[in-house]
DNA sequence: TCAAAAGTGTTTCGGATACACCCATGA
DNA sequence: TCATGGGTGTATCCGAAACACTTTTGA
């Protein structure tokens, strides 16, 4: 929606702009504290929602979700996935205003999208008074059928794991194997044995351990490692087979 | 497009039926003759493609599949399941008439089906002159990236093999174990050992093992088993985990 | 010195794989 | 009777899971 300079501007653009009936949603998931968190958008004097945007005549969907991501997040080449299309008729549950170009039903395309938390400053678009995190576990009621779009994200995601590595897009350059895990474990929702954790990673044979370790917290000083990028694109490629 | 006279009047009825730059598109798989086969229709002196149509505005996607895959096929409450939207502006090639509603930019939203060949009486529709079966191995130039679509669809299958089990769409009631592996081994493209498919088919506990055989064929007659639809759907829902 | 976190190795178990012999049938 | 396909069982291997002790650090 970059581009307009009001809500009334926005509104009457409608289809000079954008494909009528057609709009994506981005699940953009970050990891901080130790939990994972979802990018939710609040509208002004309305509920939370996912942030989305449209799709201009000449776009593709993978350009027009890239193009929201970067209007809420600043980011640029992250990594964003499609995982499926939303599109019962009712989905909007009749509550969109009518009339206008943003009253028509909605099909819409669901992306999941994997951010470095502190890389991001969440802005609100126009329409939005409010951009923030929000823990997966405790996200709030959501407009239409956001609660729902975001649990198949999840699912997605959670499958994902048994295929293709994560972590490359969510942590910070340099990590901890337990920050690692826990990352594993907060997408699976469940605890995973340290030792065999550390040696399915080593054996993923994806990451490089630095002669470093990360110093400051209390007790026992661990290391730090970074992705080998290489190795880790081809293993994205190629698909895994793990067994969380 | 049941209801709709000719091809004028198909094209003529645009937006006040259908929504605009909105398609889906079906890869509807049967097995026969021990091989993966796909429906295909041919336009009107033209290439071959998908089966598609289009979302009517009261209408959601999978009701728009099933429309679609009963009007080719006659089939109704079929295994169809949602796999990928297909959106780059130039995905027709350019080759769309241009001007009318069909002429527009599409969105594709592409389905998978899994059917029972020998039910299945293929219809040709107003736009098509031939619908038939292809080897999935022997499939034809399509037009636009329908080829893409396709190849994605089957992806989506094999993949799919993991986790769900697969055959009580594609195999008629009662099969032979033979026939199940053969089954596999077209989704997959490699071959299996039978000994060890059979034992991690039992395993599933999806399988009834009648007291017949399948007489008729030359060699040792092999015993006919059917699903146990209880289990099958149970399964189909938790998800497997098979290694192939 | 103690509590809490992190590093590391071994044993066990189960499922996947590899593999061979006998049986039934029609040609 | 023989070629072909179908039925069945066992030995092996590898990867996953279970599991305990030592080390470091700041409080």
């Amino acid at each position: 929606m970059t581009g307009f300079k009001s809500q009334d501007e926005f509104y009457e653009a409608g289809d000079r702009v954008y494909l009528p009936h057609l709009s994506v949603d981005c699940v953009i998931f970050g990891f901080h504290e130790n939990s994972l968190k979802v990018l939710l958008l609040k509208w002004k004097n309305g509920p939370w929602c996912l942030p989305g945007g449209f799709i201009k005549h000449k776009e593709s969907l993978d350009q027009s979700a890239n193009r929201t991501l970067k209007e809420r997040t600043g980011l640029t080449e992250i990594f964003l996935k499609q995982f499926h299309a939303f599109g019962e008729p009712d989905r909007e549950n009749g509550k969109r205003a009518k009339g206008s170009w943003i009253g028509k039903r909605f099909i819409t395309v669901g992306y999941y999208a994997l951010v470095e938390y502190s890389k991001v400053f969440p802005e609100p678009d126009l329409l939005s008074s409010e951009c923030k995190w929000f823990d997966v576990n405790a996200v709030p009621d959501l407009i239409y059928d956001h609660n729902q779009i975001m649990n198949k994200a999840l699912e997605t995601l959670r499958l994902s794991l048994n295929d293709h590595p994560v972590g490359y897009n969510l942590l910070p350059e340099k990590f901890t194997m337990p920050q690692l895990q826990k990352l594993y474990e907060t997408i699976l929702g469940e605890t995973l044995d340290r030792r065999n954790f550390q040696k399915q990673m080593i054996a993923l044979d994806v990451l490089i351990r630095l002669n470093e370790r990360k110093t400051g917290g209390a007790h026992k000083a661990p290391y730090l490692y970074r992705f080998d990028k290489r190795k880790y694109d081809k293993a994205m490629k190629q698909g895994l087979r793990l067994s969380f």
